[in-house]
DNA sequence: CGTAGAATTTGACAGGTGTTAAATCTCAAG
DNA sequence: CTTGAGATTTAACACCTGTCAAATTCTACG
């Protein structure tokens, strides 16, 4: 048997990549990531994370403080931004290339992300040109762990009237998903902010196919490049 | 987080599903599968192999004779074929539709054949024209579990002038595949068998691109549809 | 038929990831 | 400053898959 292994050194497995990941994604809004967060994205009781998460920082991937949280090292960010970045061009390559919709992709790449070789994960970023950014809107990492840099805001930030293009609609519901998708709100649709209702009223924004009005806790997640 | 999970009922992970996909070929050639053969192609210990093979049987998923071999439950084949269907139609499409050359695709289709999704699945098939055989002309298992009928035969079972259509080059190593192709040894191509010299001489066979010489080892792997 | 050598299994153990239940820590409110 | 709820960790354990070394079984040959 050939055995050829694309995969990294020893003891980086599956579990310690998704870890990484939700991790990453974790500290990208809060200083630290704490246990019950990351049990709870990962499935897992908060025990069961807090036993892993030290084991990661005898690893050297995280950056334990007890009964604070954790934070990713070089290492483990390294690692983290790989797998982030593989899962963004399989989101895309389901999407573009195999014509799955934009609020099916997270779940399968989410399946392969821990699979893929690094001639798939080249040979997918090349079939796409290059993309640098996920049918969501996210960045897709470079190889060498750097982000692109945009200038992406909060639609909820502007005042009524401003136009742009949406970038990113930030949610992995992907039933908020399918149904911004219908309204026509994904990235790449110019549109106008025409109103935000007070007390959390509804938000009201003009499409190349009309108006459409939703709530507010589904326009916190659209992000737009102003023009 | 959604949790949506495409994998089969508890219990049937990489490592089984690896187990059952050796078991079943192993079988293909002889009555039982050895636990030497099943942990060398694994890369496992044979101690190793004994043990699961036992969890396996308790499992009703192999048939095990103790220190004769393995079988397959009509269970366990049905996840043989099903992986084996997975990765046939993950090596067509890393070949026609990614475009890695056909010695490339079957390590990359082992890291994703337990990792992809039904979904998936289906799609590559529709993609692909629902194909009945992967590059190196193996078959695809049907969902159903059931194979297509083939006339294919071992080009060395022949008599020197026959002719016919290369349809299978059975191996996995891929630098004999490399070697095979580079010499236009490959299913689809019709060739004609010019003779076998005596002693494990070599075998010369006639493509349209003129008459290669191979050596006895290679040329039995090739089988033909005779014309 | 006996026996050596190969194949196989068993036993004892390890490492990874998870669980539940109990202990411990933190922090903000009284 | 105390205290209690919630967050976190620890302890004890379970399950899977593997290892190595020793025991066992099989088989083919003299």
């Amino acid at each position: 048997m050939s055995k050829t292994t694309y995969t990294d050194p020893v003891g980086v497995n599956d579990a310690t990549l998704h870890y990484l990941d939700v991790i990453y994604r974790l500290t990208q809004q809060s200083d630290a990531a704490n246990t019950t967060e990351i049990a709870e994205k990962l499935g897992v009781t908060p025990s069961g994370a807090s036993v892993m998460l030290k084991r990661l920082a005898e690893r050297k991937l995280v950056q334990l403080t007890p009964y604070k949280g954790a934070t990713l090292t070089p290492e483990g960010r390294r690692l983290a931004l790989r797998t982030i970045r593989r899962h963004r061009l399989l989101e895309m390559f389901l999407h573009q290339v195999m014509g799955f919709a934009w609020h099916e992709v997270d779940d399968h790449a989410h399946a392969l992300e821990t699979a893929i070789t690094e001639p798939l994960e080249d040979r997918m970023d090349e079939m796409l040109g290059y993309p640098t950014r996920c049918p969501h809107g996210h960045l897709i990492p470079r190889k060498d762990g750097t982000l692109p840099e945009v200038n992406d805001m909060p639609i909820l930030s502007l005042a009524p009237g401003a136009t742009g293009v949406i970038r990113c609609v930030d949610t992995d519901n992907s039933e908020w998903l399918k149904y911004l998708g219908e309204q026509g709100l994904k990235p790449g649709v110019r549109v106008t902010l025409r109103g935000i209702a007070p007390y959390s009223g509804p938000v009201s924004i003009e499409t190349p196919d009309g108006v459409v009005a939703i709530g507010q806790n589904l326009a916190e997640i659209i992000y737009i490049e102003p023009n």
